[in-house]
Parts: structure tokens; C-alpha cells; sequence
DNA sequence: CTTACCGTTCGACACTCGTCGAACTATACG
DNA sequence: CGTATAGTTCGACGAGTGTCGAACGGTAAG
């Protein structure tokens, strides 16, 4: 059940979060993973093969975005926002209430 | 003197933003702005050829990051930050913030 | 052991992006 | 007019990205 694979906090960088967040698709994630807290990466709707939805999940854990948990078959995702708000206070805060709002 | 050609407040699109601000050149421009309030585009000291300083500036002004006022032969910048406040409200603040820090 | 399931990895493809130099536009100054 | 200056535009190039299907790898269930 342990297991994982991301930045330290510290190593976080800005510029690698901002692009990962650039994306409308990783942008409807993590917008999804604030509104259920974890998820597994296969129970968020998304109408893309899997192997680009395997690509995604990715580029937000090694971003430092997402944090990621092995449970057998399923790997369970969450949002670092501990991390993130402490590196950059705010950024994902105003990024969610921005992607809500569009 | 007048002039212009960036997109509405309204207009301004989360992901577009998130996209600018993910190249570090550009965040270095920001910063930068941010520094000095109004300044013309080759005031800024940066070690890239001038067709690719005037292309992260378009990305900029496109995106709805910066406002560009024509003036003579120059073109002075600063950043659109009540527009993009009024959007995504803190945003700006704390990527200028990480950027700073970084 | 066999099957089903969840997700990753691997090319491959089209497209975008950052970068450059060269040519161009337009204003300002003699 | 001629020249200098500030930026833009135009290919072109290499690197990176989003997308896919197919193959692979582990875990769980029959």
C-alpha cells in the first residue's frame, strides 16, 4: 500500500507547475481531484484513451501537483495542497475558483 | 500614442495564462514588469535574440498578461494586473511571489 | 493456473513551441 | 533624403507535447 514517486516540496518548480496546469485535461483533473479529495485514476470521467490519461496523471505528479498511493490494482490520487501552498501560497487556490469559475 | 491589441478582461482564458507564465523567459518578464511598473520592451535585459524578446512579449499581450502602449518608435509594456485580479483574483500575486522566491 | 482488470510503457504521428537570422516596417534624427 | 533605432514578421529548425493503439505488467478473483 506504500508507495510513491514525486518531488520534494522544496524541489517543486514553478514554471513545471504552471505548464502542467496549462492543460485543459489536467485542468479538469485536478479540478475534479479538489471536489473528491481522492480518487483512483480511473474513476474520473474523461473522454481519452487511457494510456493519455496515464500521461496526464504523470505530468501532475512529477509537477508535484498530485500526490499518488498504490492500493493493489488502482493507483489513488490527491492533491499536494499542503506542498503547493506552502511553496506558493495561493497559486492553487486561485487556479481552482479560476477553473470553476470558466 | 494610442494603441493596442490584447483580448478583454472577460476574454482571458485560465489555461492561456498558466501557458505564458510556464516559460521561464516570460516569467522573467513579469517579474520584471512587475519591478518597474512601465517599461519598453527592449529595456528589459535578457539574452535571447530581439525576434524571440518580441515573440514572448505577443504571447503575453495575447494571453491578456500585459498591456502595450505604442510610442513612437517603442513599445511600452506593464502588466495587466486589475484585469487579471478581477479574473482569477490572486493568481498574479502569488506567481510573482514564486517567482520572486525562486 | 487462468482470466479479468487497472494502469504503464512503447513507438508513432501531427502539432506546437522556443529559438534564430534575415528581411521588413515605421518612427525619429541629421 | 539618408541613416539609425525599435520592433515585427517570416521561414526554418530542433525539441517537446498531446494523442492514439497495441503490447506489457502486476494484482485480484474464479
Amino acid at each position: 500500500m506504500i508507495e510513491l514517486a514525486q518531488p520534494d516540496a522544496k524541489e517543486i518548480v514553478l514554471a513545471d507547475v504552471l505548464a502542467a496546469l496549462s492543460d485543459p485535461v489536467r485542468l479538469a483533473i485536478v479540478a475534479e481531484l479538489h471536489e473528491h479529495r481522492e480518487v483512483s485514476c480511473g474513476s474520473i470521467h474523461l473522454d481519452i484513451a487511457k494510456s493519455t490519461r496515464s500521461h496526464h496523471f504523470k505530468v501532475l505528479r512529477e509537477a508535484g501537483i498530485t500526490w499518488t498511493r498504490i492500493d493493489g490494482v488502482e493507483r489513488y490520487v490527491k492533491l499536494r495542497y499542503d506542498c503547493l501552498e506552502q511553496r506558493f501560497p495561493g497559486l492553487l487556490t486561485s487556479v481552482l475558483a479560476g477553473a470553476a469559475s470558466a
